[in-house]
RNA sequence: GCACCCGUAGCUCAGCUGGAUAGAGCGUCGCCCUCCGAAGGCGAAGGCCACAGGUUCGAAUCCUGUCGGGUGCACCA
């Protein structure tokens, strides 16, 4: 139902039925494009097929212009097409196949623009995968809401998707919680703790564990040693943590299917090795370990590099520029060890594509995940990393000072509950994942044009008050799904109305190819188009009354018109949806 | 020093994987608002797409170099 991949087959067939000097390959005829011209007033499709065919096909662009013009005018959806510029072939449908295509739209409910284009084929999307070592603060909020609304939109494009989190519950940070909440568990029995020491956590969020744990084992923990208390300190603290995350989360809607421990990556029951060790024999197996020295890195050297032998990956095989170690100077496995056996895992697990969502500062990461993908899955599955930039926040146009020291940073939840989950996702996402982004506490509440958020979802809150106005000015008509199918849809024949139904066509273009750049801001931006449509095309009807909605005096225009405004909620909400954004009925 | 990301209107940013005269919002200027929802509407001005080369029918988009901004750079997480 994607009108765009469907008349580049058309104009494919055409140039195939060409008696053309030279053939023309399968990978020739794969350039070409249908596509919404830039300018409106160009058509409703342009392609470019001409361009990119005329020189394996051996003619002037033009001159296949022309013959694929005349196969295009043989087409009964046809209304006009010209050839203009250095050959593109514009091309205007008649109205009644877009007031077909509302039909389709309007039956298709709020599948309308799901796409079969994943196949079905397993992917893997690991975001937020913050340390269990305190809630979450805004620094987070991009990467999780980035990381679930591209989940939403692979799952929508027809990728059979997993949400993952990566619980790095397994380094030595993990022990300062424990210990940290050991000392708030020796607050709870009643002890003076006073300052926290400098090393451990400070934060009040810890209190609670101490009582939990001072409730479970009153006071049997101090009688032991370090050795013997840590492991249920640590477990109970991890479990704590995971559960204030995922509280954070849920205030965002951001939500996983997976919370994948790293610490069973390490873990070797009954004697058995574990799941680094495993991989780690196979990469041996395979000559992808050595032992050997690594050059000290360029510009400033740290202060405690040591020249050492090392058991080293050969990433350089694969892309990355320098191998990476797999064991630390004690002997215990790297984190990069645990994150090498974590990508086979999720291989193992059937996943063809493995996406991770990172913040800017892990860029140095990405070149030896690809190696890691590339070592392990023999190409046969794909890494692909998305970087979120930093975002500053302002109130009302100044910047907000955030001082670390002192540990009152603002969490991901002081920011839900003051601006709203909406904005905060919309916002988010309404830049490209890769550059950077301001986000003002003041603007994104703002109920005015000015603020994206608030101008999607009134385009919505507007489709569902004309309809609450329909009901009250024509109680005779029918307006559930069924009677709005009935509708005489050729009544439509303003071009602002088609419009509005050309720029609904785009739909399922706007989600295969977002899905396949992985950029979910394309959504966000297309549904800012689609509202503006809406919005303007209702501002016609103040002047002109008679292109109003509603008329009271023509019950069947107005059911055709509510068909077509339906159809645009169902649009909006649907977009909305995917990016997680609720699509209120109304915003008084 | 090296790697990655970015550089588009006064400001904040899009630009559909190489297409036509580079777009939107804010700001500025002009006009309009007793009318289905004015928490507005219509219009105008505003650009050497950082710079210099290259690739080709065609480049903001791809390649090389330069400049400017951000991030990262044995073992840590």
């Amino acid at each position: 139902m994607n009108v765009f991949a469907e008349f580049a087959e058309r104009v494919r067939a055409i140039v195939r039925g060409l008696d053309l000097a030279a053939d023309l390959t399968d990978a020739d005829l794969a350039r070409v494009v249908v596509e919404p011209p830039r300018d409106p007033d160009h058509g409703d499709l342009a392609t470019n097929a001409a361009l990119v065919l005329a020189k394996p096909a051996r003619m002037k662009p033009r001159d296949l212009a022309e013959k694929i013009a005349q196969g295009l005018t043989a087409d009964g959806d046809v209304e006009t097409v010209d050839v203009a510029g250095p050959g593109f072939v514009n091309v205007r449908l008649k109205s009644i196949y877009w007031t077909k295509l509302l039909a389709q739209i309007l039956e298709s409910g709020r599948d309308y623009g799901r796409s079969a284009r994943g196949a079905g084929v397993k992917v893997n999307v690991e975001y937020v995968s913050a340390n269990p070592t305190g809630p979450m603060h805004v620094g987070h909020c991009r990467g999780a809401v980035m990381g679930d609304a591209l989940a939403s939109l692979l799952a929508f494009a027809g990728f059979d998707v997993t949400r993952e989190y990566y619980i790095n519950d397994a380094g030595v940070q993990i022990d300062v919680l424990a210990r940290s909440s050991f000392l708030r568990y020796r607050e709870a029995l009643g002890e003076e703790i006073g300052e926290i020491p400098s090393g451990l956590y400070p934060g009040d969020y810890l209190i609670p564990v101490g009582k939990a744990l001072a409730d479970a084992h009153g006071d049997a923990l101090l009688k032991m040693d370090e050795a013997e208390w840590l492991p249920i300190v640590r477990d109970a603290a991890i479990d704590a943590m995971m559960a204030l995350i995922r509280d954070d989360l849920a205030t965002l809607n951001v939500r996983h299917d997976v919370f994948f421990s790293e610490r069973t990556l390490h873990a070797r029951e009954g004697g058995k090795p574990s799941q680094i060790d495993e991989m780690l024999e196979e990469l041996r197996g395979r000559d992808l370990v050595y032992e050997g020295r690594l050059p000290p890195p360029k510009g400033q050297l740290p202060e405690d590099w040591e020249d050492r032998e090392q058991t080293l990956f050969r990433a350089t095989d694969y892309g990355d520029d320098i191998d990476r170690p797999l064991k630390k100077s004690d002997g215990a496995y790297t984190y990069f060890a645990a994150d090498v056996a974590y990508f086979r895992s999720k291989y193992l697990r059937g996943f063809k594509q493995m996406i991770y969502v990172l913040g800017a500062d892990h860029g140095g990461y990405v070149k030896r995940l690809e190696a890691v993908g590339r070592a392990i899955s023999g190409g046969d599955a794909q890494v692909i990393a998305r970087l979120c930039q930093l975002v500053k926040l302002f109130r009302g146009g100044e910047p907000v000072r955030m001082s670390k020291r002192s540990g009152d940073f603002i969490t991901l939840r002081d920011v839900v509950e003051e601006v709203g989950r909406d904005p905060v996702r919309f916002m988010m996402l309404y830049r490209k994942n890769d550059a950077p982004l301001d986000f003002d506490f003041a603007k994104v509440t703002e109920q005015s044009k000015d603020n994206p958020v608030f101008y999607v979802q009134y385009a919505h809150a507007r489709c569902a008050s004309v309809f609450r106005q329909a009901a009250e000015e024509l109680p005779g008509l029918d307006l559930s799904q069924a009677g709005l199918m009935k509708a005489d849809f050729s009544l439509l024949d303003d071009r602002g109305e088609l419009d509005l139904i050309v720029k609904m066509a785009e739909w399922p273009r706007i989600i295969d190819s977002a899905a396949e750049a992985h950029e979910p801001h394309r959504l966000a931006f297309y549904l800012y188009e689609l509202a503006s449509a809406l919005h303007t095309h209702w501002n016609k009807g103040k002047d002109l009354p008679k292109l109003r909605f509603i008329n009271a005096e023509d019950s069947q225009l107005s059911l055709s018109r509510l068909a077509l405004v339906r159809s645009i909620a169902t649009v909006l909400a649907s977009g909305l949806s995917v990016l997680g954004v609720d699509a209120p009925e109304e915003m008084r």
